[in-house]
DNA sequence: GGAGCGGTTGCAAACGATTGTAAGTTACAC
DNA sequence: GTGTAACTTACAATCGTTTGCAACCGCTCC
């Protein structure tokens, strides 16, 4: 219990010692190596790691990490931990990560190059084993430099050549799916409540509704969406009312490009004194943490993020196993959440 | 641009080639041991700067870390990322720790004794040269243990005897600051929900609740109190509805010890047709981002938790700098977020 | 002119693990 | 009885950096 040498951590020397063996055995037998079973007899290896056991012996990374130039640490870059779409993300990537023995070196770069730089430089001067990246910005060529040195997966974002792994959430899709609903519903006036348009996110979103629009062969009038300026209550009010009141027929749905602009909605029914569901039928999008408090309940998209974070972990070791394993490009499909705001039957 | 030696990256040998010195002197050059500017010859220095840029030298950490035993790395335990308390306390670490050149390991352990172990483990053998401990397991023997080996600081967590560094907001001052709002204005049958009795949290706040009742001269009735059973608006709403439904005359107040259980009090003030704030103003406890979403706009008690986290770096660095520096304990108070649930008169 | 002294720089030994290669053992077959 | 193979284990070099110590240089001062 109170081993003699409780200041400094047992090494690999002092195990070898205490079991009468030489050093080198001592790391075959723990085996950390790799080929760690055939290369020592079953007693003396059984006999070491029980010693190494007493001796509380853990090896010293940073020596393995020099030795062998693997640091069992991937950095992961992005922009901004507060942002809870990051959270589960990270959550995912740990926990497969964990069960390799991997760990997580976290990077905020707040979207700034020069911080993003400096944090980058941080990272791969502890010699991480590979880069998960889900910063935004749009010219990824250092990346693509760099991949060639290291594995890097990317998160939330694919470059249009595709040369790089990623994994991502396919908002196309999430839209199409909030449409299709609406439409299933017996909607026919579908209005969309668009996101900023030089965000990636508010321009797929756009184009989601579209074409989900054109297959169902409705036509999309100007009239019946409205860009958001910002990702808020207030643009969305601001856009729901601009929908609600212009002289053309009012529409009977609102697909909002996200949770908080569907609240606008809300807030803009409720002034003009509407229903919803019955008079307008609203559905959000991220399926924020809070959507299910809202009343109606808001039914909405949800995204797989923890999903993603462990795909992306999944990538990240493949490639470290094999780094001219194929690159893969995952799109992970999103889930449509019914609530109150799109149905009167609604649950709870 | 196209460095020769572009696959393995530079040493400090290569940069003692490049300038024609001693691979030492450029170790002193770089001065990242810290008594850099007096033992190398300005001159020198400056030639041995410029070379390792041109050579795009970074240091390898794993080999400065296995030398000195510092590996610039602060691990920080908690029990999870998804939890919306914790990432902007670890932007506040990192954020302060980046300043320093410090990198943050994550490691999350679910509230599981096993997997903390597991996870513990993994940052030790990292060499971590302090930790930040979040979780709040009630037995800290083992960091208590721990800490004279390295700087621990505890976050959101003290123990009884304080003889551990450690951040913390102050939940009994919280819980005072909105006890003490409702009876300034005017309220003075003050209602309680109370958290799980369990927690740590649900006691503390239960405490302040009592210890601000008192001084405000009123009687803590066991009927204005109701525990709830879990941080849920289901256990919210089921608690308001026994407050508001006894023999007893009705509180006019209720002070949620979270924004969950506030939201379920809103849930039973609906269920039995009453209004808030007009019928019973309603506070909430955390600030969570949604609660100005709500209708009406829940006053609640925010707390710094970004400041914590900045707090605890500050803390850990301290320590790390002199390891017999005092042991600090920092509250920070949190701060009083007046919506519409307790005033009519709501701005917004 | 040699001792002493800053100011610089080189030398070499670490830090703790991994790993190719050599050496030793045993068993077996010829 | 010895050659061979299969197993085990020991040896020693190595990863890239730091750092105590020695060495050197050009001075000044006695």
């Amino acid at each position: 219990m109170n081993s003699p040498q409780r200041m400094r951590r047992a090494t690999i020397r002092d195990v070898a010692r205490a079991a009468g063996v030489h050093p080198s055995t001592v790391s075959r037998a723990l085996g950390n190596g790799g080929q760690a079973n055939a290369l020592v007899n079953a007693e003396t290896r059984a006999r070491i790691l029980r010693i190494a056991a007493e001796l509380n012996f853990r090896p010293d990374i940073a020596a393995r990490t020099l030795k062998t130039g693997q640091s069992h640490t991937v950095g992961v870059l992005l922009p901004d931990l507060t942002n809870p779409l990051f959270p589960p993300i990270v959550r995912g990537l740990e926990d497969r990560f964990a069960e390799d023995g991997f760990v997580v070196l976290l990077g905020n770069t707040d979207d700034d190059a020069q911080r993003g730089e400096l944090v980058l430089e941080g990272l791969l001067s502890r010699g991480v084993d590979a880069l998960v990246v889900a910063t935004a910005r749009r010219d990824g060529t250092q990346f693509l430099e760099l991949s060639r040195r290291l594995p890097i997966v990317l998160i939330n974002r694919v470059f249009d050549d595709q040369l790089v792994p990623s994994v991502a959430t396919d908002e196309v899709a999430g839209v199409r799916m909030a449409v299709e609903h609406v439409y299933r519903l017996g909607h026919r006036r579908i209005a969309h409540v668009a996101g900023p348009q030089d965000l990636s996110t508010g321009r797929n979103r756009y184009r989601g509704y579209v074409a989900e629009m054109g297959r169902l062969g409705l036509t999309v009038e100007d009239s019946m969406v409205c860009r958001a300026g910002l990702y808020s209550p207030d643009e969305g009010s601001r856009c729901a009312r601009e929908l609600l009141q212009g002289p053309h027929e009012r529409p009977t749905a609102i697909v909002a490009a996200n949770d908080m602009l569907a609240i606008g909605c809300y807030q803009a029914l409720h002034a003009l004194g509407l229903n919803c569901p019955e008079d307008v039928a609203i559905v959000g999008f991220n399926d924020a943490p809070f959507s299910d408090l809202l009343s109606p309940p808001l039914t909405s998209i949800r995204f797989p993020h923890y999903q993603v974070g462990l795909e992306a972990a999944q990538l990240v070791l493949e490639r470290i196993g094999d780094p001219s394993a194929p690159i893969k490009v995952i799109f992970l499909p999103p889930e449509l959440v019914v609530r109150g705001s799109t149905c009167t039957k609604s649950t709870t």
